[in-house]
RNA sequence: GCGCCCGUAGCGCAAUCGGAUAGCGCGUUGGCCUCCGAAGCCAAAGGUUGCGAGUUCGAAUCUCGCCGGGCGUACCA
């Protein structure tokens, strides 16, 4: 990446300035790149001179000066400059710039690739939502902000494993089970209320129904505790089945789900359970079993068994980091969760580091909440009210591409105002299309070129210079530097307006520079140009595939 | 009460480490299709970055205090 060779360079220079004399042998701080927001301050900038000045005790732009005359000679920088109050601005060379076009050309679907992450092994979970009811629509921005962050883990060279851990145990399940027994009875016309801690959104009544069209009666003959075991399994796989084909729809497929209630099954709970105890971490209290977290700088102790012998969901949880850090070996695991679950980040660090594991091998990020309104009226999102907007019914107003990068393109800590009757309009108006317009485009200039049998292999991409051609290859060239800042910082959605970028700066370079001309003479033109344009359309395709979005040809 | 997140143009949101004149989309106003897609381009208007102090050569960004919104603070998940 140029962006890493200019350090070096920078560093390199800064170091033969102090060998020369030209500065003092002081510590040098960590050489970093920024982009001028302004492009007369050249391509990269550093503020070396400014964060050097005190402890050198020299004026900044004095070192500025004696650190660009040490720059030596390259075939990529043009120029260095020293520029008040004391930044080295540095300007690439016109020609090398252009000779990146058949370098992206070459690496084609790999282009924005880098080896930040040198195999490591990655989990992301994420999603993970209860199966005891059909997707909403705040889970359909966690679905896309862990698949966007999976896939840019993945380009940025780590080795990444997608989970959904399937919370099949416990008593959010047994209410499920109880709701849907009584909802079948029901269905059957027989008398019977729905269990107070039960689900009572009407999908329980329609999952009831299709459970009669398949097995009529066939459990009310059952003793009630048998029916209501077995209905429930039948329920839960009809649910979890939902939930996948909204995924994938959405493009968000998992590599594992990992069920909840294997951890008890397999003993996985009683192992870690061990260590912690062996640790010193557990106590008995109250006839229930605590996690003494408080021990470690917590707030609070937390119930790992309840006093009635029931373990928590918390304890499944100890079981699971368990196997994911120490069974299964992730060097890193990142969790997606609900700003919801807040509470509970602090003791699953403080529980991974009791296990013996380096609690910033854990990262949890919080994705704060999508609020729902229909015009000025709020909606409660509550599965057990039952009132809610599906993940399925939003797709199918706004469609995934537009699903998609409407979520991506916030923050995850930013809180997100969902307005359903604005919805349909704004997709019409949603930026995805801008980009996607931009790719169609350059594909049909593509087949336009094809059809008149321009052969672009023999483009002369030297032949580049025009400012909106070199602004095209400069902002493709920022790709894989996107690729790295997103994978570092976890935030994918600097992609969403790096796509919007790029479009913007092709929309402008195909105003000014005719591509496919009729004129004989500027065939050599046409033909560098089409490589430059090809390019553009390798860049911009793997952003949208980076997003998770479809690269339309037409639209 | 305490803890965490957020507050940036009319609306929705960006701003990589503290960097140079704070950007993008929608909306508003005006202009641009006689060789490649106007779902586009160009231009204009619109900001005391919630308020007040502090640190710094430099603050949307860091510190402190207020104000407003969200979430958490269970033997729920």
């Amino acid at each position: 990446m140029i962006k890493h060779d200019l350090t070096v360079l920078l560093a390199e220079a800064a170091r033969r300035a102090q060998a020369q004399g030209k500065l003092p042998h002081t510590a040098l701080p960590e050489v970093l790149l920024e982009h001028p927001p302004r492009s007369e301050h050249g391509d990269y900038a550093s503020s070396l001179p400014l964060k050097l000045s005190r402890a050198a005790r020299m004026n900044p732009m004095a070192i500025a000066e004696a650190i660009a005359s040490c720059l030596p000679p390259t075939d990529f920088l043009a120029r260095a400059e020293a520029a008040p109050p004391g930044f080295i601005n540095l300007n690439l060379k016109d020609q090398w710039l252009a000779k990146q076009v058949e370098d992206i050309l070459d690496q084609g679907d790999n282009y924005g690739s880098i080896s930040l992450g040198h195999g490591e092994r990655v989990q992301v979970e994420f999603v993970s939502v209860n199966p005891t009811g059909p997707l909403h629509v705040g889970h359909g921005r966690g679905a896309v902000l862990g698949s966007t962050l999976a896939r840019v883990l993945g380009i940025a060279g780590y080795e990444v494993q997608k989970e959904y851990y399937l919370n099949d145990a416990g008593n959010q399940i047994d209410s499920f089970y109880r709701t849907l027994y009584s909802r079948y009875c029901q269905a059957l016309g027989q008398k019977m209320e729905v269990p107070a801690d039960g689900y009572v959104g009407a999908y329980m009544v329609d999952l009831a129904r299709e459970i009669v069209a398949e097995v009529a009666d066939r459990f009310l003959s059952l003793p009630q505790v048998e029916a209501t075991q077995e209905l429930g399994q039948m329920g839960l796989k009809r649910i979890v089945d939902a939930i996948r084909e909204d995924l994938e729809r959405l493009g968000v497929t998992f590599d594992q789900w990992f069920s909840e209630n294997s951890l008890y099954e397999t003993g996985q709970f009683k192992e870690s359970l061990g260590i912690l105890r062996e640790k010193g971490f557990v106590e008995e209290r109250d006839g229930a079993i605590w996690f003494t977290s408080t021990a470690l700088g917590e707030d609070k102790d937390n119930v790992i068994i309840r006093s009635n012998g029931s373990p928590t969901y918390f304890a499944s949880d100890i079981a699971y980091h368990s196997n994911k850090f120490i069974s299964r070996g992730f060097q890193r695991v990142i969790n997606i969760w609900g700003a919801d679950h807040m509470g509970h980040v602090s003791r699953m660090k403080a529980v991974v580091g009791a296990l013996g594991v380096d609690p910033e091998r854990l990262r949890v990020i919080l994705v704060q909440m999508v609020a729902l309104r229909r015009g000025k009226a709020v909606i409660k999102v509550s599965k057990r009210t039952g009132e809610m907007i599906t993940l399925r019914e939003l797709m199918d107003e706004v469609g995934v591409d537009a699903c998609r990068f409407f979520f991506l393109a916030r923050s995850a800590d930013s809180q997100m105002d969902f307005d359903l009757a604005l919805a349909k309009r704004h997709s019409a108006e949603n930026p995805v299309y801008y980009v996607q317009y931009a790719h169609a485009r350059i594909a049909s200039i593509l087949t336009l070129a094809r059809e008149r049998s321009l052969d672009c292999e023999q483009g002369d991409v030297s032949l580049l210079n025009h400012p909106a051609e070199m602004a095209l290859v400069r902002k493709m060239l920022l790709l894989p530097e996107l690729v790295e800042t997103a994978a570092l910082t976890l935030e994918p959605h600097h992609l969403t307006y790096y796509a919007q970028d790029l479009a913007t700066t092709f929309h402008a370079f195909y105003k000014q520079c005719r591509v496919v001309s009729r004129y004989p003479r500027d065939l050599p033109l046409s033909q560098a140009r089409l490589k430059l344009v090809a390019a553009a359309k390798v860049a911009l395709a793997n952003t949208l595939k980076l997003m998770g979005m479809t690269s339309p040809e037409r639209m």
